[in-house]
DNA sequence: CATACTTTTGTAATGATTTCAATAAACTAA
DNA sequence: TTAGTTTATTGAAATCATTACAAAAGTATG
């Protein structure tokens, strides 16, 4: 928790009880939860904590870049609090999003372009992982 | 519209009026459009059509594998006729996508992994395109 | 034609996200 | 401290893309 706190001043986040609590959750579960996934997981300790401030807090810690907004999933929003470069795989029977990281990093530059000033890179994979593979 | 018959045949998918009409749309305007786009275009020479058929007609295609379907708009699922192996830009601003052509071609490549099995890979850059530059 | 099978259609349900106004909390200046 | 001001949180309602479903229309087969 008081990490959190911390870890919220670096990006010059004004850390309140919610947005410390959501980004705690976020260091301590690497899972690219989805807005409801999150509010689930808290809401048992924080009984008045809204949805609507769930969503807040993510969109203020996507423009603040302390977290990163994953469009993988086409069925919900993730979010990443690990801002380093690397790929995503989601399981298209399970839902589960893991990290890949074994990635060149040279997939992760910008390329140049005239056209674009373009300011991030997603790089996505999909498939099924190892337990639905079988299936 | 004959060439949209042949096309599909080519992925063994049955040309109905309504699949034809899809896939001369998709063939004819490159832009990755939205369901509510292709719905748009074609209603007004189509009035009877549905826009359940519009969405029926794109899962079906991108399960023969004659379309694919980028997550890259969090907003609207996206779809492209071009299956070969590029990458695309939105810009954030006004929401267009582009194709980003110049890629190496090893960055299409799928990495080895004993936990996945992967399908396929999406390349996505966000930004700001030329005309929303200035905003 | 008659039957079975496939496709299309319209409506209703679902569910994630957004909007918005009211309340609560944090901050500032006197 | 207190009053006034700004910021954050909350809950309810609205929006909007997508899905579910059953009826109607179209197609193929004998
Ligand atoms: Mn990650
Ligand atoms: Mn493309
Ligand atoms: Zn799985
Ligand atoms: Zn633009």
């Amino acid at each position: 928790m008081l990490e959190s706190h911390q870890y919220l001043r670096q990006f010059s986040i004004k850390p309140s009880v919610q947005r410390s609590a959501v980004m705690h959750f976020l260091l301590n579960n690497r899972i690219h939860p989805t807005i409801d996934e999150i509010y689930m997981a808290l809401s048992p300790t924080m009984p008045t904590l809204s949805k609507t401030t769930v969503y807040n807090t993510l969109d203020l810690f996507v423009e603040k870049g302390a977290v990163r907004a994953l469009a993988i999933d086409e069925k919900n929003a993730r979010y990443d609090v690990d801002i380093s470069a690397h790929g995503h795989f989601m399981c298209k029977s399970c839902g589960k999003v893991h990290d890949i990281f074994d990635l060149k990093p040279s997939m992760f530059q910008i390329p140049e372009s005239e056209s674009f000033r373009i300011d991030s890179v997603e790089i996505s994979y999909l498939g099924a992982c190892k337990s639905c593979k079988g299936n």
